[in-house]
DNA sequence: GTGGTCTAGACCACG
DNA sequence: GTGGTCTAGACCACG
């Protein structure tokens, strides 16, 4: 369900929380599913505690996921989500590639063509 | 010419050879032009030169600009950049977004136009 | 009678306490009244009995509450109650909250019709 | 500058996010001031690095402080603190305190001279 | 069993 | 020297 690199050089935690909003995306993470738990994740993807605990506490933060309690960890609905983006990052990191493909001389079509087979992919 | 913001979170080197990247592409920088040098342009943005150092040299290696022993350094042809480009890098980084805005709700229209809007804008 | 958010980070002991308050404020709750027992609310709020026992021993406590043995749980007359309020605690969060709010900028004036809308909606 | 209690069931970190926002509301920390290191600051406080790094997080992800890379942490400008405030967190746990003043049956003239006292106080 | 807090470090990129 | 990430745990309240 969730696959890490670890020779990437982002973060951990991060991509954690990527395969969630992937995984949210495709189907497979569904509301109200139960979340593995911090110390099962931990010990499936080989790595300390406190490395998904960092992951689950910035999903929470950003309505992705909702913690009961003693209890666990559960998808969120999708009303949530919408809303906490950041879209101003995404804004700036994507303005960022932009300009890497501008200067290397793609053109505008092209680039909207590799937006949509990314898009497609997900 | 150079703009970096200091609070940022992507490195200042970084910020340098994409600022040159900008400039080239929008035609401010144009092949032959001579660079200023390390040392100025350390003092001019009040950093560490050789931070400045590491942005030329990642400049250099991606054929964007060209060091002539003892004359200087110079904007390189576009012939040369082209090739360099670091697609995985850029698709990874692209897709990386993508993920973020298809799990926020926006769709493969909104996000082209989005494409639209930042590509013209560079 | 009571309302418990079990993805509220305050525990649902002290919500179960609260709601008791709360109650008693709105006169719902009347000196006298029979409590319903650990285990049929346990039952109803669908939560462990060891619960809602923190939650009874805690009240009982604070003089809210009172059990005669053998015959259950009652609302005991407020003059018990109000003495054993600890003020400490409640001045140090009130304090808490005004610093959060000073520091954000807002007036004691806004403050206090705040803390006015508030009071008279228990 | 700092004070912590280390008996206190608050968690030291926000302990310290408190006192930095009381700091700044007293005018103690202006903008602009450098802000002592994580690792200095924990030194002082005697506790753990990671603590104080986590504090410092969390004022960043409010606005109430910046990190400008490999130079350190200053006081940002009060311009964007003021948006960030969770008002619906806010006014929860007031809402909290004053079921418990109005239950112990402390009236709203009380509590509004309890507010102003501590409020003044800060 | 659960997540939250904290310890006491190590290693890293950046400047 | 700086903050960010991560390790490998301990202890805790809650349920």
């Amino acid at each position: 369900m969730i696959q890490i690199d670890y020779k990437s050089d982002k973060p951990i935690y991060e991509q954690i929380i990527q395969q969630f909003k992937l995984n949210i995306v495709k189907g497979i993470f569904k509301e109200g599913d139960k979340v593995i738990s911090v110390r099962k994740m931990a010990s499936i993807l080989d790595i300390t505690p406190s490395t998904v605990s960092k992951a689950y506490a910035e999903l929470e933060r950003q309505g992705v996921i909702e913690t009961i309690r003693a209890k666990g960890t559960y998808i969120a609905g999708s009303g949530l989500q919408a809303q906490d983006i950041s879209m101003e990052k995404v804004r700036k990191n994507l303005l960022d590639e932009l300009i890497e493909l501008k200067h290397a001389g793609v053109g505008l079509e092209q680039v909207q063509s590799l937006v949509r087979e990314l898009y497609d992919s997900i």
